[in-house]
Order: structure tokens, then C-alpha cells, then sequence
DNA sequence: CAAAGGTTTTGATGCAGATCATGGTTTGCC
DNA sequence: GGCAAACCATGATCTGCATCAAAACCTTTG
């Protein structure tokens, strides 16, 4: 058991181009046979920017791997009052369920592409396979550590550090993803920001506006952002 | 492959009283003999309250299970703020390193015994019990969904809100403990709490205070809340 | 291209919780 | 017993961000 002669991957996330199951996690450590096994459980679904994948609640039927564009979560309130709790991109799993419902509700920001598999089918298959479970627990483990890292931001840091802290992890992922992140692509409105920073619209649209002021950053056309400095961004990050 | 006969267990977590290896989550998955071969690369360690497990940034040499007591695990700014992520009971795990440094410090909260198994060590030994990566896996998505708890706590709710959701929360755990959870041992300071909520001392006394005084709560000796109306905490916590 | 509806920006005002300050209580230590 | 060091509670004041309001801008559609 190593890697699959047919797709030499380097990263253990991210999408695969020339894999039937598209997501790296996965197909870099079965070999071809296998990966048809997965694939034929699997399908590939095309949705709409603002459409629900599911919601809070609902029977996890699904779970989706991400190949093209990008996805929100977010936790309700009774009363409306809304938390995001990521941003998803490209590899990236949505909706392993804990209990039967899922936990959170997701929905797209952008035009996506998703592999779909049913929960049941893909966890009877997993036990065939266990080895993959280990990638999984590492996959669980990173996401446990940058949601650690935002309850940092949610709790202590100011208005100005979470949207500083906000583009450069942004930033970050997009590189890690291989893209080369400025000017940066950010497909979400102010309103989602503002929800995952734990803001207000009006707050983040301020606090925008001061680091262009300031020359940090600059505003481009369609939902980009140049960042001129990252040295600087990444002083006003944990608080200068 | 299945239970172990030596020991019975209903939960996948929690503190095993007879087996070697104190864990549910590990020992409910293995046969005596491979029980053996675990707790053979173990240690058990007695820590006096206030001592420090590990800190933010060193190599992540150990991990650890805790089996008595109570630990606390933080993340720090350079300026010195302080977010608590969590409180860890017995049968929790502690120090999952993603990089080979910890991403967090851990300190006790009282006295404290641990398991602690040299990493390397432990991880070698993974690789021949692969099954127990779906263990770790159900653990980490499990911990992930209380992270996106407390994300929405602290982006969205208000201080009477976040101490309510904070007390039933220890309540619920204490309860899966198999302790019956009123009175309520919360052996953490207020500064502990406030650094938790993303509030400040005062504000958490004040708060307590109020609870005290509404009557949803008392407080009695030796770090316990009494909670005298569950409901009444229940409605506080989602907004009433 | 005008009307309609959404999103972003900007301004004025208000308030929940931070900050600052003080005293009380408990704990440990010489 | 006395003194320092934590911890907790509570009052007075301040402030960062929310709220309220409205204008500017952008997108869609008839």
C-alpha cells in the first residue's frame, strides 16, 4: 500500500485533475482499482452561486468534496443572529456528519463543482479501507487548529486585527492552494465577513476602508483585493 | 477484530478504570495483547495544579490522556491576551500535534494524572492498528463540532448568553462523564472563564451575580454552582 | 435607459462591556 | 499573628463597535 502509480501527488489536500474521485486526500493513497471503487459511488454535481448544499439539522445524507469554487458554513441563532465557521475552497470536505444531522449549513458563494457521495455507501467502503481513516484524522486535525486560531481572533482581537488577520489567511490558503494570492480573490460580501469575524456590515466596510486609507491595501475589480503590503498587514494581525 | 472481553465498554470515550491503557478510545478497540504493547511505551504522570503540560511552540514530544483532573489549553498573543479553547476532563486527549510543534499551551486546573506516550513512539505504533485512525477521526470531528460551538458563542453572543451556554455546557459534559452534573464542579477561575468567553473578569463576576441573583443559579463551597433552573439557563443561553 | 432592489459606504448616536479603581475574602508563608 | 498575593465582587467612567439613518453605487430586468 502507497501511492497510486497513476497520479504522483505531492500535498495531501487539494483537487486532483486526473483522478475519477477528484479529491487528493483520497486518491493519493489508493491505488487505480480502488479509485474506481470510490468513483462509482460518487457524483459530480453543478451548482449555482447562493444555493444550500444542506442545512443545519438535516439528515446527513451527503458528504461533498469541493473541486471548483468556493462554499460558506455557518451556524443560526433562534433569532437569526448568524456565525460562520469557514470558508471552504477547492478539496476541501464538506458535511462529515458527528451525529446523523449535520451540524452546520453550507451554501455556495460562487458557481461550484462538488463530488457527492452518499454517507452510508462511502462509510461501508471506508471500512475496507482504513488506512484512509488516517488521512482523514489529519485532515479533522488541521481544520481543529485553524478553528482554534479563529476562536483567537473571535475572543481578543480587535476590529482592524480580524480583518488584517482575515486577508492574510485567506492569503495563505489561496497559496497553499497554488494560486499566487495577489491580487486576492474574495468571493464573499461583506455581510458573510462581517459574520465570520463576529462584526457588523458597517464595521467591516469601515475598517476596509482605513487599511486602503492607509495603503495596505487597494481594491480591484470584481472581488479583488491587491494587497500592497503584507508586512504591514501582518503587524496589524496581532496588534500593533 | 472487535471488543476486547477483558472490558466491556458502552462509550468510545471517557476513563477506562481496568485496562492498562486508561482510554476508551483506544483500549475498547483492542485485544488484551495488543493492549499490552500500548501501555508498554506509556507513562503515568501525577502534575500539581497550576503546572504547565506544554507550551505554545515547543516540539511536540508527548501526548497525552488525561485520566484525573482537570487541564486547560490557550493560545496567547505576543501582547499577552489570552483565548482559552478548551477545558479537558478525564478520557480526554491532550497535545495532537498537527506540525511537530504544539499549537497551544496546556496547564492544569488541579491536581492531574496523565497517560503519556512518547509521540514518535505512539505514531509508529499507529501504523500497525489502523482501525484506531477512525477512533481519532470520530474524536477530532466530535472536537470540531464543539469548536464551531463556541465560534458562534463568542462571534454572536451577548455576556448573559455566553456564561449561561458556558455552565450547561459543563453541565452537559460533566453529565457524559457519568457524574450527575448539579452541583456543578467548575474548577476554573473567573480570570479562566473570562479568557474563555472573550469577556473580562468583571464582566463574568457581574454576570454570575445576576444569574445568582434571578435565581437560576447559587453558589456553594469548594468551586460549585448549583443550578436551580436548568430550563431558565437554557432559554438565557439562545437569546431570551 | 429607467425603475427597482440589493450591496457598500459614510455619518450620527447609543450602549454593552472594557477599563480603572477600591475593598473584602481567602490562602499561604514566615 | 501579620503580611503579601491571589481571587472575587462591585462601583464609576470610558470607548470600540453596534445601531440607526441615509446616500452612493452597482446589478438586474422590463
Amino acid at each position: 500500500m502507497f501511492l497510486a502509480e497513476s497520479c504522483a501527488h505531492k500535498q495531501q489536500s487539494g483537487v486532483c485533475p486526473d483522478c475519477p474521485v477528484r479529491a487528493r486526500a483520497i486518491c493519493s493513497a489508493l491505488a487505480p482499482a480502488e479509485l474506481e471503487q470510490f468513483a462509482s459511488i460518487m457524483q459530480t454535481v453543478t451548482l449555482a452561486e447562493g444555493e444550500a448544499l444542506f442545512n443545519e439539522g438535516e439528515t446527513g445524507d451527503y458528504l461533498y468534496n469541493l473541486t471548483s469554487g468556493a462554499v460558506k458554513i455557518y451556524k443560526l441563532l433562534p433569532d437569526g443572529r448568524r456565525q460562520m465557521t469557514g470558508f471552504l475552497f477547492p478539496g476541501d470536505f464538506i458535511g462529515f456528519a458527528v451525529s446523523d444531522t449535520y451540524v452546520y449549513s453550507a451554501e455556495t458563494l460562487s458557481e461550484v463543482t462538488v463530488c457527492r457521495f452518499p454517507r452510508t455507501k462511502l462509510e461501508r467502503m471506508l471500512e475496507s479501507y482504513p488506512h484512509l481513516h488516517r488521512r482523514l484524522f489529519t485532515l479533522a486535525s488541521r481544520e481543529l487548529a485553524t478553528a482554534q486560531d479563529q476562536m483567537l481572533l473571535l475572543g481578543r482581537k480587535s476590529a482592524k486585527e480580524k480583518v488584517a488577520s482575515f486577508l492574510l489567511s485567506l492569503r495563505e490558503r489561496a497559496i497553499q492552494r497554488g494560486e499566487d494570492g495577489n491580487p486576492l480573490y474574495v468571493p464573499m460580501s461583506r455581510s458573510d465577513i462581517a459574520d465570520y469575524l463576529g462584526l457588523t456590515t458597517e464595521t467591516v466596510s469601515r475598517t476596509v476602508t482605513q487599511l486602503k486609507t492607509s495603503g495596505a491595501i487597494r481594491l480591484l475589480e470584481g472581488h479583488r483585493f491587491q494587497i500592497k503590503d503584507v508586512g504591514e498587514l501582518q503587524l496589524l494581525a496581532e496588534g500593533a
